[in-house]
DNA sequence: AGCACGCCGACT
DNA sequence: GTCGGCGTGCTC
């Protein structure tokens, strides 16, 4: 028997199942985790046996030992790795890694050890990072790891420059070990060691003193046994006191593995939830899907405040009646605290959360609640996709059209592609929801790839914001240069004279400010990136967004001149608004308002429950929370993300305006709102101020027809990048040449790909790394996919792309 | 990529 | 002589 294994060592280029001869006494599955040796050096790295067959032993080297007692991936969990490596330009291991917790990975730890050799070196002359390491590790007694020797010398390529002259001189020797990152949580519990009789007699023999003791003796006659922590609560008892009692021999005290888990506030709801007859229709009809063998895709397209929740809540419970488990994914948990309270209410602590703020170890234990099968309903991010779910009924994703869901890093996954793979492998429902579908997903509803639910009704039965466009451009004309024009100046003073409040809404993404010099209009840059820095307020520093630089405010630019503060306009808004309403209160949100101290949550809070008239921010206010007395809603400058290249920037704006706009009106009285443009022509801002997301379908499903784009088109990008700018181009043409040539040759010539640049990426240098790009606009057919993947793995190989590095992304955001 | 092997110039 | 530089080829 021979184990085929994935091996963490192998790069894109070299990435194939490799074989190695079993130890007589290992006992190996499919899905374990082993420890294997590699390469001309054998040094020892992490795999994953993806299946075990017959062959001969001959010439192969042996798995060195295990690291899982039982499968860490099912047979399906391994065939999802091999469709990722597929599909996403990745190794198998890079897939393994996004689909297992963290905090089942190991952590190496490397001791070294003197040699008899070693120990005799009095002088090394050459190489003093070596003698230092030499002179600590004889203090040491001859041994010591990594960490202790490592604070020694400076930076870490020294280090290893020093430990590898050392290890080849056989001065000392290395030793890799891996510790497991999270230890398994236990508590200690106690059970009654002696029958009920006999400790009762016991009890009742001890003197007064020892009542508790005798309060302990009889809580465990009557149930057993239980958790010390538990017995100490319910009797009051000291631990010390269950231990005496252990120790007498009465009580049996041993280790219970426990499971963190964050506790979630449950939201109040009525118990019984009540579907209107739209809902109801989706739900039957949801049901019925659910119940086929092969249950297919299906989208739920509800108007905002049209109760997609209630569907969703009545179909996993329904699920989890049958004996399934519910998949609920969602773009960001942190902006979904009312739909966690929610599943809390219902579904109590059958509820596991699986996202990425989680720590290693919570996160390793939402995941084994998962695959016991303990938790029915996974709520959860993009990675939750993974959760091992074992009887899969129905996955959900929220906000289906949000970019959240697709991964920016290796394996470059979306978790819509993969709950599709997933519903279709575990014939499980993928049920996709939206106020404002992707233009994608619709079309696939539309074409009746999915079956489409529509909800039109809001469950209130309240109408949806009056929306009035503004025209900025008049308002120049009429002598205003504020941001804010009279119209909306007038709807706040009406809305703060009758107690409701606004939100005024800057179209920007970030929330941080930079510096620029008021003579050279030059900001202060990156010395790693070609990106301005970014000012922190809260640690004073300026900061880069892509490498992590960060330092301290210089006091003048470069050239001399003052620097001044740009950010996302609130605060001059703020201003503005304080000049022309003195005595309002207003909020702000924005980056020197946000912190760790005060989150944005608390920044609502405060707005809400002061009743704070004017609240100003940037795109984080868009999202979450359903504030009631919000009547108005104001956007400043609705066009500004119109104006990219990106295919997706009609839809990204639509979407944003939609829900912005829905922000309004939300309690009692009728909501409504002002959008101010440059452009009040413009088709996607009509359309979003009428909420007429239907009209904005038939509109730019056509635009995407006619340019090719999903869901007509792909759009691929291939990224070189590399410290030698240069090496960087040459590598990106001779990849583009390489492309064109094979799509020339008849295998190819069905293929419809049509490469254009390299073109620098939008931030062209990252870390001392250049960053060029090829976009592709093609179909990503099968052969198309391994085309690019054997051109990858050839231009990898090739020298002459040295230092040189490329990865590819389909249909990716930027 | 990461590493050993092998061939060649520069030093004790 | 030996140390270390870099080009080459392989990874079960």
């Amino acid at each position: 028997m021979i184990a085929k294994i994935a091996v963490s060592a192998a790069t894109f280029a070299i990435d194939k199942p490799y074989s190695y001869a079993i130890p007589r006494e290992m006992a190996l599955q499919p899905g374990m985790r082993v420890m294997v040796p590699f390469g001309r050096s054998n040094r020892r790295c992490e795999g994953v046996v993806l299946r075990l067959e017959e062959g001969s032993e001959e010439k192969l080297k042996f798995v060195e030992r295990s690291l899982d007692e039982a499968p860490v991936l099912s047979s399906l969990m391994l065939h999802l790795a091999a469709f990722l490596r597929e599909r996403y330009f990745c190794t198998f291991y890079d897939a393994v890694r996004a689909m297992l917790p963290a905090g089942l990975w190991f952590q190496s730890q490397d001791t070294y050890a003197l040699t008899e050799e070693g120990r005799q070196q009095e002088k090394i002359s050459r190489q003093p990072d070596a003698q230092t390491i030499l002179l600590l590790l004889k203090e040491l007694g001859g041994q010591a790891q990594g960490k202790q020797l490592r604070q020694l010398v400076n930076d870490e390529e020294a280090f290893e420059k020093a430990v590898a002259y050392l290890l080849r001189k056989k001065w000392i020797t290395a030793q890799r070990e891996l510790l497991p990152r999270t230890k398994d949580k236990s508590e200690a519990i106690a059970a009654l060691a002696v029958p009920p009789e006999e400790a009762l007699a016991y009890a009742a023999g001890r003197p007064r003193s020892a009542a508790m003791q005798r309060s302990v003796l009889e809580l465990m006659c009557s149930i057993g046994s239980a958790a010390v922590k538990e017995i100490c609560y319910f009797t009051g008892a000291k631990p010390a006191t269950v231990k005496r009692l252990a120790d007498l021999g009465y009580l049996e005290l041993s280790q219970r593995p426990v499971l963190r888990c964050r506790q979630i506030r449950p939201a109040d709801v009525p118990s019984e939830l009540t579907l209107n007859a739209e809902q109801q229709i989706a739900f039957d009809g949801l049901c019925s899907q659910m119940d086929r063998p092969d249950p297919g895709a299906a989208l739920l397209y509800g108007v905002t405040g049209s109760g997609k929740t209630s569907v969703y809540i009545s179909l996993i419970r329904r699920c989890i009646r049958q004996g399934k488990q519910a998949m609920l994914l969602v773009p960001e948990i942190a902006l979904t605290p009312q739909l966690l309270g929610l599943m809390a209410a219902y579904f109590g602590d059958r509820v596991a959360v699986l996202h990425s703020s989680l720590g290693a170890g919570e996160r390793y234990d939402q995941w084994k609640r998962v695959r016991s099968g303990e938790a029915s309903v996974v709520v959860g991010t993009r990675s939750a996709v993974f959760a091992p779910c074992p009887n899969l009924g129905i996955l959900i994703l929220d906000e289906e059209q949000e970019h959240s869901y697709k991964s920016e890093n290796s394996p470059r996954y979306s978790a819509k592609e993969v709950a599709l793979w997933r519903g279709i492998k575990e014939n499980a429902l993928v049920l996709m929801g939206s106020a404002t579908p992707s233009v994608e997903t619709m079309f696939c509803a539309k074409s009746g790839a999915y079956t489409l639910y529509t909800l039109r009704e809001r469950y209130n039965g309240k109408p949806l914001p009056r929306v009035q466009i503004v025209d900025m451009r008049e308002e120049v004309k009429q002598g205003n240069d504020t941001s804010l024009s009279y119209p909306l100046q007038d709807a706040i003073r009406e809305t703060a004279a009758a107690g409701q409040q606004t939100i005024l809404f800057l179209n920007r993404r970030g929330n941080s400010r930079a510096l620029v010099c008021v003579d050279c209009r030059e900001a202060p840059e990156c010395p790693r990136c070609s990106a301005r820095l970014t000012y922190h307020s809260a640690n004073e520093r300026l900061m880069c967004h892509y490498c992590g630089h960060s330092q301290p405010v210089p006091k003048r630019c470069k050239c001399g001149g003052p620097l001044k503060q740009v950010g996302t306009g609130t605060q001059k808004v703020q201003q503005e608004l304080q000049g022309i309403f003195p005595d309002l209160m207003v909020d702000r949100m924005d980056a020197d308002t946000v912190s760790a101290a005060n989150p944005h949550e608390k920044i609502l809070e405060h707005f809400q429950k002061e009743r704070v008239p004017v609240l100003i921010g940037t795109q984080m206010v868009a999202k979450g929370l359903n504030l009631p007395d919000v009547t108005l809603v104001g956007v400043l400058d609705a066009d500004l993300g119109l104006y990219t290249e990106n295919y997706r920037a009609a839809e990204t704006t639509f979407n944003m305006l939609t829900q912005v706009v829905g922000r309004a009106g939300r309690g009692e009285e009728a909501g409504q709102a002002l959008v101010q443009t440059l452009v009040p022509e413009h088709k996607v801002i009509t359309l979003a101020s009428k909420q007429d997301y239907d009209g904005f379908y038939e509109l730019e499903i056509g635009l995407r027809r006619v340019q090719k784009c999903p869901p007509f088109g792909d759009l691929a990008t291939v990224t070189f990048t590399g410290t030698d700018e240069a090496a960087v181009l040459r590598g990106a043409v001779r990849f583009r040449d390489s492309l064109v040539s094979l799509l020339k040759q008849p295998d190819f010539s069905r293929e419809v790909c049509t490469p254009l640049g390299p073109a620098p990426c939008p931030v062209a240098k990252i870390n001392f790394n250049f960053r060029y790009r090829l976009t592709l606009r093609c179909q990503m057919t099968r052969p198309l996919r391994q085309l690019l993947a054997h051109l990858l793995r050839q231009f990898a190989q090739d020298r002459e792309n040295r230092g040189v590095s490329a990865f590819i992304d389909v249909n990716g955001f930027e």
